[in-house]
DNA sequence: TCCATATTTCCATTATTTTGGAAATATAGT
DNA sequence: ACTATATTTCCAAAATAATGGAAATATGGA
């Protein structure tokens, strides 16, 4: 990944509402979630949601699909994925050990959902 | 590390200037880079450097020494890693193995630098 | 076709961030 | 004390981002 593609993903996630999004769409998975949803697990008027639905796409951070009328929007693990590799590349300590030793997650994986999403505060 | 400091580290990083000083600084290690020559390598005014400084340093990223006149400023590896922990335990894929099946870095790591010797996490 | 639902786009307003010159501060040397 | 260097803070202008109401678009059903 390069440094632009990283900084467009950054700022696609440097905003609170936006980073809110994403954190609901993650485990949300392939299928993802209505904008309808989302608006109203946040409590955000449409066109403001919208803006940052359509920021988020930008970023490459979001996949959309539609359904009928409703729009699903899901994370795009690819990107989110390049995102942290960009950063453990660039952004890590060179010395003792390599960066895996340095950067590796200190906590466990999070825990696969059951059937029926269940979904953290935000 | 919560999702407020999160969000703060990525606004701190959403920046092309300030992602490009982190860069630099991050190779730099522990004792650091003088204000003077991130500003003569980036081709910065003085008050701007010093504004992009603050805010890195206010996000948490950046850690602050005076040697005489000079103030020399390094990266802050333990909140990079935090950051890193955060997206990887908030912002990847629930399912299919478990995190760090899919958020493991693609690439490998940073080659170590031979002359200095090996350097400690801060 | 007409109506309802889901969501976006338009756009003006407001809010926040960024920029950089000039003045101020900190330190060192003479 | 004075001068030079390194860097910051002040501040106002410029640029960019975010907000949300209202109008527009897309789809489905009667």
């Amino acid at each position: 990944m390069e440094t632009k593609t990283a900084l467009t993903a950054l700022t696609g996630l440097a905003h609170a509402t936006r980073l809110a999004i994403f954190r609901l769409l993650v485990p949300a998975g392939a299928p993802g979630l209505a904008a309808g949803q989302l608006g109203e697990a946040l409590r955000l008027p449409p066109a403001t949601l919208s803006f940052h639905l359509k920021e988020l796409r930008h970023a490459g951070l979001l996949t959309q699909r539609r359904a009928g009328r409703t729009l699903y929007y899901a994370a795009d693990y690819t990107a989110m994925n390049a995102l942290l590799a960009y950063l453990t590349e660039n952004c890590c300590q060179a010395d003792a050990g390599g960066c895996e030793a340095v950067c590796a997650p200190p906590v466990p994986a999070r825990k696969r959902r059951s059937s029926s999403a269940t979904r953290r505060p935000l």
